[in-house]
DNA sequence: TTTTATGCAAAGTTTTTGCACTTTC
DNA sequence: GAAAGTGCAAAAACTTTGCATAAAA
């Protein structure tokens, strides 16, 4: 049993078709998928599947820390599986490809500065990088 | 005149009544607002406003940067105004108040370790910061 | 008076909800 | 077999487009 589905069977939720093909589709893509475009490529796992199914797919695996929102400049319907301890992605800007990164100590760092400059309790952060990556840049020369 | 209309006059648009009515209800919130709410709002600066318009100058203003588009993490509709120079937002969690603030060398510092760690040349970045703000935090107690 | 902007209506998208039927455990 | 999950259809919400009218410079 792979550990996603633990961590959903320990709360009491199921393991069934639609959410593994998600997960499939969501695996297998280097760059943020939208509802959309996760249900064309999950219904080569999943005949059945429906839009909606992988709606409430997706939100189930936000709650759970499987994957998470990727907000771009154009909008914020895309999707990408979420690595374990780390927290903010960084997009190529030319091919789309997403992958994290940690760097929290640095952050930790203008946190704290930002909490003792504004007095507010800072409780969570959201950091997103937008380049270019190395295969695009070879692209250009 | 006032700064954001020399702007957009400098680039040959116009100053009309929709949008002062929308620059003064942006200037007046303490909030991100969403298209529908700046509509209601608007409607007791300029009775003719439409929604449409409310689309449209957001999307003008946010090109000139005077407003730009806050993603929380039940959507992504909240546009606050831009001041100048600053570049990230801090929300409060209880009440929906957002700040702004600038800490670029921090950042500049995490950001150049994860462009040499990961080869992307990066161009630009996103923060977003939430916490609970200095007034709600006192009512807590 | 010329050009830009507006607002309505309508179309196009995206997302959510209700409910009977399936599937998992 | 009970509870959780699915998918259809339909509704709701959000956003964009076309076009005749109005307003700004």
């Amino acid at each position: 049993m792979e550990d996603w589905e633990q961590i959903l069977t320990a709360a009491g939720h199921r393991i069934t078709a639609p959410r593994q093909a998600i997960m499939q589709v969501l695996a297998q893509s280097e760059t943020p998928l939208s509802p959309q475009e996760i249900l064309e490529r999950g219904l080569a796992y999943h005949v059945r599947l429906g839009l909606v199914t992988v709606y409430r797919t997706l939100e189930l695996f936000e709650e759970f820390g499987l994957a998470c929102r990727v907000h771009l400049a154009e909008g914020c319907h895309g999707y990408v599986l979420r690595q374990p301890g780390h927290r903010h992605v960084l997009l190529c800007q030319e091919c789309g490809r997403s992958i994290e990164f940690s760097g929290q100590d640095d952050l930790d760092t203008l946190v704290a500065r930002v909490a003792a400059r504004t007095g507010y309790r800072i409780a969570d952060h959201w950091l997103q990088l937008f380049g270019v990556c190395p295969a695009c840049q070879e692209i250009e020369t």
